[in-house]
DNA sequence: TTCGTGATTAAGTTGCTTCTTACGTAAGTC
DNA sequence: GACTTACGTAAGAAGCAACTTAATCACGAA
């Protein structure tokens, strides 16, 4: 979890998933919408992607096409819907951890 | 936004996050949770918090009080939101182009 | 003003990221 | 087979990130 985060830390690299979101792209296409970067690094972003599971490879012949990992964009959404929300849970907790320690002394 | 981002990429740093989440809570304290670093280094990931503005920090006598920045943390959120239904927008853009292209050639 | 405590900052090391150039490989074209 | 296209990978440079130790700063107390 804590690859993909880093991973989509990373502009460009969100700025590539954007472009293999709904459809799939092959490299040079995705390379061609970055200025003054070369194929290379574009590969090399890939791969980090790749790694942290949030596109999918698909080969054609001659190329490789890219598209979102749309499952695992939601886990990596999820995982950071439940921070967001953790520190709520933290009161919570705390507060159950507190009514316990009442109910205790008063038993 | 990607200072954000970033900041919040590194486990320790989402940890320490979530310690002055809804309470304050003194450098040493913070300090004190995590094994195996020294406080040089937790004082240099609240630097990295509070440039990403995750944190305020409150000197009160001889010590400094963190806490969450609720806002910029809800800020964040939404920016990430926002990526999220970034596919279904590029969707709905392409689909009202192909509308529009349509549109013309029919009038 | 001197001392102790809480905390940052400085300096330096190590390792990771990002990039470029150069090379390698597999698939298509002639 | 020779050549081109589409890509990945290797190697190395430059910069950045995370850490440690040592020095420093700010404050309060004596």
């Amino acid at each position: 979890m804590d690859t993909a985060l880093k991973a989509i830390a990373d502009p460009k690299r969100r700025e590539i998933l954007r472009l293999v979101w709904s459809s799939e792209m092959p490299a040079t296409d995705i390379a061609s919408h970055f200025d003054g970067v070369t194929r290379s690094a574009i590969s090399q972003h890939l791969g980090v992607l790749r790694q942290a599971n949030l596109i999918c490879e698909r080969r054609v012949g001659n190329r490789r096409l890219y598209i979102a990992n749309v499952d695992e964009m939601a886990r990596l959404r999820t995982f950071l819907d439940q921070y967001w929300s953790g520190g709520l849970d933290r009161l919570k907790t705390a507060a159950e951890a507190a009514q316990r320690k009442k109910d205790k002394s008063n038993g």
